[in-house]
DNA sequence: CAAATTGTTGTCTTATTGGACAACTCTTTT
DNA sequence: AAAAGAGTTGTCCAATAAGACAACAATTTG
């Protein structure tokens, strides 16, 4: 399915419409898991960047393949330590991580 | 024990003496150490930010003062789950994560 | 198109988090 | 100096991440 041009204004606008508006008990579940799903593509955008694969990459991070696919695809939640070891060990890069308070 | 501003030169310098120099083991451990140091003290700043008690956020999030104390001491390691959890729902912010890849 | 490489999914086991609550410490207030 | 408030630490239990490996699917390459 092909997203027409036409109707479309903003994704903002399209994501008020599709998930709820700001706020919403709908828009943070979408938020969140939006956020999450963020980090697996993340990952997968550094190590496609590296020229790795995934069983390169797991050999280096420690772990195996079919982890870090799960990661990537965000099949499961993932330990703050475990995230560092793929970015420090496997990616050769750091995590930069901030806190925006709303407003 | 108070710093002497006599003898610092930088605090690159200080870490690279007192740790060791960058790629070396012990300095890697430090700097992942550090960044999970860091994390601790991101939501403890934040949470100060917007005036709560570990208690008042502890609430906020779901979970107890004993977790959040603990969290923000780097006693225990976070899945991104709960980070997540503690930063939207109780300090009503958001995380920002980017990988950087070095050079 | 066949082979090889890469990625995905199922399932088991073990290690660790997250949540709870009590007890303790430290600081601040009255 | 006693009480109150805030933070720390010990320990328990249930939920779940991490690691492993095999089997399958999809993609790339010769």
């Amino acid at each position: 399915m092909k997203a027409s041009k036409k109707n479309l204004t903003s994704l903002e606008e399209f994501i008020d419409k599709k998930v709820g508006k700001t706020g919403t008990e709908s828009r943070e579940l979408f938020e969140s898991e939006y956020d999450t799903f963020k980090l697996g593509v993340l990952i997968q955008q550094a190590r496609e960047k590296k020229g790795l694969t995934q069983e390169q990459l797991a050999k280096l991070a420690g772990t195996n393949k079919a982890y870090i696919s799960r990661v990537e695809r965000n099949l499961k939640d993932i330990r703050f330590s475990t995230l560092q070891r793929i970015i420090n060990d496997g990616l050769g890069g750091h995590l930069d991580i901030s806190i925006h308070l709303d407003e």
